[in-house]
DNA sequence: TATAATATTGAACGGATGTTCAATTTATGA
DNA sequence: TCATAAATTGAACATCCGTTCAATATTATA
């Protein structure tokens, strides 16, 4: 509460470059088309961010901040169960919902960075490890999966849901897309089964 | 063989746009640097490549092909061959070596393009749809899999495998790296497996 | 060899880029 | 209220961008 006025116009420009981004892609979005679509000078931007590789890395964090709430309402209503079905879990994890929240060109272009960015490529492996950390708590929960490997069963989870969306990003036909979608998801509930305990 | 000078110089530019792409980004790779790099005005560039955007699109015609030839020797081996091993076929799919012959990182970069231009998309998906058919056509050829939905199958392997790379690319340890590399193949070893008509 | 087509050059363009800076306005705290 | 700090402005910058164009050199064709 030291600077608010400051932290408040650091959230704005970030959420203008974010916009901007989805329309005309991260690498097409400068810093005075940014401060044109904020009313803004663009020196008030480098006032904030004094360089553009600092706003892209900010551009970053708030994008896998983005990319982990999305995820956390999933996650949080199988921490409330003791026990959650699966399938609801799998539907979820992929549902279609949070591709109307969430912008996979920039998610990909800002990925991208990865290969010339320690940095980025660190903050990535940290969302994805917080990501599986999380699902791999809710397995130990639950008593179907007592004694299993959940870490390696979370990783393979996650590995489908990543390949899943890297092959639907694309399919614009629409029955394509449902088809390989419920392809990818049995594939899911097939590796849950597989490690699931045996009841009689 | 009618215009081989032309088509020479397109090569050798294409060329150049992917090396110094590798280097410094794509999106930090200009006409003006190709030349310089290539030792030849912009202005020779764009007669070639009338805008920028058509030379971008050349440059991922470029990957692409490069893409499927690094994919070419695994498949044809498995051609040849009636019935292939599915533990060497799955390691040459997860083979570190391409690594060192294709830079995921501009492959990325141009995937991200796909959200915003339709044409790029369509490329990226008939590439996709080459290599699935590719492995699905000798997965028929296969006693093993007679009768079996080898398109799901081949789709299912190509997801893991898709994610695998999305995954390992941001890790750096090499013990962890071959951890993960292991989970994955093992992940795929077990779609094998599960497809497989159970011989006694 | 003459002619047409192609390849190559170098200069120039308007505009966009990231960044700097000094000046001014607004808010904060004593 | 007054001094100090923070926020904001607008102009200017060197440089790079993609692109154009007319002129020249080279090659292919008749």
């Amino acid at each position: 509460m030291a600077n608010k006025i400051s932290d408040e116009r650091k959230k704005e420009i970030i959420e203008g470059f974010y916009q901007l981004s989805v329309q005309n892609g991260l690498e097409n979005t400068s810093i005075a088309k940014i401060g044109k679509h904020l009313g803004m000078p663009p020196s008030l931007i480098m006032h904030y961010f004094p360089t553009r590789e600092i706003l892209i890395s900010n551009l970053i964090s708030h994008i896998l901040d983005q990319y982990l709430m999305i995820y956390e309402p999933v996650i949080r209503e199988l921490e409330t169960k003791n026990y959650a079905d699966p399938n609801t879990f799998v539907d979820s994890l992929f549902s279609r919902d949070w591709n109307m929240l969430f912008d996979d060109g920039v998610f990909y272009s800002c990925y991208s960075l990865i290969f010339r960015n320690d940095r980025i490529k660190k903050e990535y492996r940290l969302l994805h490890d917080k990501l599986r950390e999380s699902l791999k708590d809710i397995l130990d929960r639950d008593d179907n999966f007592a004694g299993k490997d959940t870490d390696l069963l979370a990783e393979q989870i996650f590995v489908v849901v990543e390949g899943a969306y890297y092959y639907l990003s694309m399919i614009d036909d629409e029955n394509v897309y449902n088809r390989k979608l419920e392809a990818y998801k049995s594939q899911v509930y097939d590796l849950l089964r597989k490690y699931e305990v045996q009841h009689l």
